[in-house]
This record gives C-alpha cells, structure tokens and sequence, in this order.
DNA sequence: TTTTTATGTGACACTGCCGTGACAATTCAC
DNA sequence: GTGAATTGTCACGGCAGTGTCACATAAAAA
C-alpha cells in the first residue's frame, strides 16, 4: 500500500447500489474511494483528479469500460484499472488487456476476493501512488507521466514502459538493494519469468541513456548475486 | 516472527515426494524449511513452533488444509498462509481467502513461481520489517539494505553478498556461539557444501574492516572446535 | 501488406567474488 | 617441550554472474 497517505481509487460502475457497496467496503478497509455512475461522468473525474486504482464496469450505458479506458489511455493516464464484468467470457478479458486494463474480475465476485486484488494491485504500483512524478539526478530530468526524460547531455529520450517502470521501482527506494526478485515481482508480476539477464539488459539501456560513463556507474549500481541499487546522489559512492 | 537472517517456512503436503521437494528447494535457497504430512500435524508443528510462512495443500486426508487454516486462525495464528491446490476453481480460492489465507497457487506450478510467491509474501509481510537492517558495534556502523559499512577509523566500505550475509547470521544471535555448519546452513542453504575454512576466511576479512586490532579480536571471537561469537560490547567477554 | 518499435533471449567476453590450498601461528593434549 | 589439531593469513585461479551486442518475436504503426 502507499506508505505515504492512502491509495485513491474511483469505482465506475451503473449500479448505484453496488458502487456503493463497493465504495463503503473500500473505505472500511481504509482507502480513499470515490464513485462515478457511467463511462463520460468516470473518465471525467479520472482526468480532473489523481487515482491511484480505477475500478470499471464493462457493462455500462453510454460509454462502455473497454471504450473509457481506451479514452483514459489516449489521454496519457498510467492508472491501473481493473475491470468488473458479468461475463466470465474470455474474449471480454482478451479486450480488458488490449485497451490497457491490469487485471479482471467476473461478477458476482466475493467481496474479499475484489480486496485481494485491489491490494495485489496496488502492491504492484505502489510506487506510483507517491506523488512523485518527476525524478532528478546528476542532471537527468525523467517525467513518469509522460515518460519523457532529459538527460544531462541534452538529449532527450522516451522511455518505454518497461524502462520507466524498472526505473521507478529502483528510485523508490533510493540507496538500498532491490534483488532480481522484487524487480520482477514489481514490474512483470509473477505470473510471467522473465530471464534475469532481461533486466541486466534493461539496466543497460538506463546506463547509456542517463549516466556518463557507462563503465563507472555513478547511479545504477550492481550488487553482484543479489541485484541493484539506485542512488541520487553520487558523492556517497566515490569512495569506491 | 523468527530471528534475523533466515525464514522460517512449513510446507504441510500429503504427497512426500512433493512436499520434500519443496523443502529441499527452500532449503537451497536458504530458508529454514519443516514439513508436515498431514493438516493435523501441520496444525501442531505450527502451534508449537514458529513460523514465518506456511504453504497448505488444500486437498489432504484427515484435515484438509482449508480446515486447518480456519483451525490455525481460530487460534489466533497470524502466520501469512500461502494454499497450494490442484484445482484453479474460483470456489477454492475464494474459500481459501474466506478462511484466512493469503495467496494462491495453483497446481501444477513452476518451482520458481512458488519460490518468488514466497520471496514476496515475505517481503510484504513484517518479517523483514522486523529485521533491523543496521548494526552499530565499536564505532562501526553497517546498513543490511545498502551493505554500505563505515568503520571505527572512518573508512568507507561495500560489503559483498556474502559478507553481509554472515555478518547478519552472527549478529543475529549477539553473544551465542555459532556453528560453523549453522553459518554454512544459513548463508549457503543445504544444497552447497563449501569448505570449513571459507567461513575462516570471510571471518578474517570482517575482522580486518571491523576489528582495531585485529590480533585481538574484540568483536569476533572464535570458539576453537566449534565457530564463533559476535559481541557487541567488548566489556561484556573480559572474563575470557 | 511493410515498417517500426518494444521486449525477451541467446552468445560471448569479461570481471571480480569466492573457494581452496599452502604455510604460519596458535591452542590444546600429553 | 613436543606434536597434533585447529585457526589466521595470504595469494592465486575458476567460474558464476554480469556487461554487451545482436537477433527473434511480437505488437503497433504506417
């Protein structure tokens, strides 16, 4: 959970009684949750405000789930969604994931299960419900939200997906260790393995974008048989 | 929650041959793993002793592994549970979290799926949290997260992996004699068998980082025939 | 369709941590 | 005091782990 106030979280689903129900729970189990009752009053509200989680009913008049979050993506927005359907139909989960859904839950579901999943989520982003959205060191300028980034020598780049999500799990925790594992974990879920050496190449991609000798790392340094460690400030290391 | 440096995992499986597997795979990875036959033996092991995780086959005879965890709740065991099942039936999974469990896999499964479901449920939950992650002594100062070290003379030092690693072991039981076969068993897991006088060596390189004089060592002490001892306070081994 | 971009994997070279052996120093047994 | 066993210390080599490049594959764009 972000250790730093409480996860937001918009829920948009038609039903009024069990967006309520629904939002009640959520604040019972200490979020910040609001609601909005179709697609053009949900993307409205995802666009004014900053959510950390967006809960989306597939099945709503006006503007759809699918067809909202395709407008959310389109409007630049990074936050997870998890969607809400009645049917169990394997197509509609094949669309959720294509417009950039995170994860799928078919009505009815039980209660507990729905809490699982908002926090496996939000377990999974929790470095994206700090506030941070811009992150400085040695002259690189990186914007998680736009995924733009200025490196020192001027040039600019956009990063992709992957590399701005690796990026901020390693600048969420400044200076310490963050094992192969948790990378994955973070970043790819468990459910899929990557290889390792597909994060060493990842590292490397960082390395020739932001530092200025990639040979010396002064910000991305490896711990050899555990994992990485991002630092901001490269005086601490110059003792090496 | 155990002492620093090592989980405690108890895997309660009816098929031996799985359930060994398991434990040999932790083991190697260098947890502290048990294992039970049966959900009513894993039910005493888990009152008797403690652990930081418990992986529950759902399907065994006697008591199923459902009602061993609603049998562990009710005596007011927080243990995080993690149920390993056969069937992916939602009906499982949701009894599963109903009765108290906190993740869920489902058989067949890849060992380094359960090994990084595992490595998570531990990170998340407070067993590392409780782990202090740094260790002051004789003006020395060491960070567990950062393996970041600055000495009594004030020098600057990285700690490898495997430095920290023993220096935690020892540090973790502060005055106890440790074995060297314990050190061998919680910093290499049970699967490597390095020799005796590697663990001499690694003594020796702490020693010279830590130690003012490190002919008389203040700090780690060995116990001929045995291994060694960590003290925090010098004043405390005078009798010697 | 073709082209481009993003991601994952394999191959190879390289680095430095780790493990071992050799010998010196120490402790213990007698 | 002598000898055996254990540990302190050092130095060297192997190899696991990583850096790096190039290509395969898949998805997206044109």
């Amino acid at each position: 959970m972000s250790s730093i106030g409480t996860a937001r979280i918009l829920v948009v689903d038609d039903e009024k009684h069990l967006a309520d129900g629904i939002r009640e729970s959520l604040q019972a189990e200490g979020y910040d949750a609001a609601v909005a009752h179709n697609g053009v009053e949900g993307l409205e509200k995802a666009l004014a405000e900053t959510f950390d989680l967006i809960l989306l009913d597939v099945m709503m008049p006006k503007m759809d789930g699918l067809k909202t979050c395709e407008e959310l993506r389109r409007n630049g927005l990074q936050t997870p969604v998890l969607f809400l359907t009645v049917k169990s139909d394997p197509e509609d989960r094949i669309r959720g994931l294509e417009v950039g859904g995170d994860d799928y839950l078919a009505k009815p579901f039980h209660l507990k299960e729905l809490l699982l999943r908002v926090a496996a989520i939000l377990r999974r982003t929790d470095w994206y419900s700090g506030t941070k959205t811009t992150l400085s060191f040695g002259g690189n300028e990186v914007n998680f939200q736009t995924y733009h980034a200025q490196a020192w020598d001027g040039i600019e780049h956009t990063l992709t997906h992957k590399e701005a999500m690796i990026l901020k799990v390693l600048a969420g925790q400044v200076g310490t260790i963050v094992p192969r594992e948790e990378i994955l974990d973070k970043v790819w879920g468990y459910e899929v393995f990557p290889s390792t050496r597909t994060i060493d190449n990842f590292i490397v991609r960082l390395r020739k974008r932001f530092e200025r000798n990639a040979e010396e790392p002064e910000y991305f340094h490896t711990v050899r048989g555990v994992g990485y460690r991002f630092t901001e400030d490269p005086e601490a290391s110059e003792y090496e």
